[in-house]
DNA sequence: TTGCTTTTCAAACGTGTGTATGAAACTATC
DNA sequence: GATAGTTTCATACACACGTTTGAAAAGCAA
């Protein structure tokens, strides 16, 4: 069997240009040149296009899930089952962004893919995506259980927040560079976990009432 | 002249497509089709797709920039040049996320087309969007006189998150609703602006620190 | 009307894409 | 070392895309 050489030279090349370019710029004869391999061999080795891109996408989206529910259970052993929500938060985002972020080598492409997919939603991987869901509802649930007073409502508005805070600060990062002429360092990556983790942690506990039923007035 | 009425068809017909599927998902062929229009007439109006696609463009990014800052000079003006720092942000947040969510009728496409343009960068778009850079240095600069003891890091932190926070929302506005079994309803406009402007204001105010200086330890 | 410009239209062109083919090279088992 | 199975390779195919073309139609001034 050997591993198979050509498949994971694929696969990486797929990845890493993927990761830098975005689906929509990326053709196969880019791939195959990338990974110094024959053009039929995509075919050959995974039947098209879209069943690489989905391979590559549930093999990532695996890795990534279980990477967060282990820091999350780790956290929640330590406290008896009921971790801070800074732990939770922590287990939530800090793989992507500790995957994403920092300077050159540490950079993962896969992290990178995981967000390209999450950005630009294509066919094949529109279907997959949505076990992402029933993923999410354990960190939920984890949440509830750090701050039993909580509504649903405003677990769920936190933990959309988290990941949207984490989430543009990778797509992101160049802008905020710029525009904060530096003074925002995306490179600083346990900088900018703490920093996204105490702004969801404010969120969630902060100021008691962050927009819990008064729908009322307010705005001209 | 006659307003031109071909070339508006087109326009209309392609903001609609692209804001329900994205660049990468609508060909030319697609929108003569729905603007009703031989397939030339693209090319004879505005020179190419990705002239179209600038014109667009440029035209919403006018005036969605140009409503932000009218709301936001509206704030200032009521406090004699110093708004408070919700104002401000609802300045920034409020037109994006008015256009995008509400139910059905109220949705503009233009709106919709803007968060599209923010996700997917696509080469004709990508010159163009450096201005936005500019743009928000405006709201820096707001946000720098209604909270004048807070550091420039943590203006543009807060400026970068509440963005994130209101775009993600729209992007994402399926997957909070099913996530949350509906709990969170995206479709309550102001309770959305309310509750993003309410985080992005803790997060600059809240807690004194949230993030000041200690990228010390923490995190194993 | 006439003559000129502007706009529409059907059809075709060239290119880049994902995919398929069939022969050649390789690998391993007997 | 011959044979069968696997993998590589150059090449070609089919198709969809953005764009071009040249003629027809429409608009408009005299």
């Amino acid at each position: 069997m050997s591993t198979d050489l050509t498949r994971t030279a694929i696969l990486r090349a797929a990845e890493r240009l993927y990761a830098d370019r975005g689906f929509g710029e990326v053709t196969l004869r880019d791939i195959v040149a990338a990974a110094d391999v024959n053009l039929a061999a995509v075919n050959y080795h995974f039947g098209s296009k879209d069943e690489l891109i989905a391979e590559l996408f549930v093999t990532r989206s695996i890795a990534l899930n279980r990477e967060r529910l282990n820091e999350l259970k780790a956290a929640e052993a330590e406290g008896n089952g009921r971790a801070p929500i800074e732990a939770v938060l922590r287990a939530l985002i800090g793989p992507t962004l500790r995957g994403c972020l920092g300077p050159g080598s540490e950079r993962s492409d896969a992290a990178r893919f995981m967000i390209r997919a999450s950005i630009e939603t294509i066919p094949p991987i529109r279907k997959i995506k949505n076990r992402e869901i029933d993923h999410l509802r354990k960190f939920a649930a984890a949440m509830r259980r750090s701050l039993p007073g909580k509504s649903d409502e405003d677990i769920y508005w936190g933990l959309h927040f988290a990941l949207a805070m984490a989430h543009q600060t990778v797509r992101d990062s160049e802008r905020l560079t710029r525009l904060s002429d530096g003074k925002c360092d995306v490179d600083d990556v346990i900088g900018v976990i703490e920093r996204v983790v105490a702004v969801a942690t404010l969120a969630l506990t902060g100021g008691g009432a962050a927009g819990s039923e008064k729908t009322a007035a307010r705005r001209r």
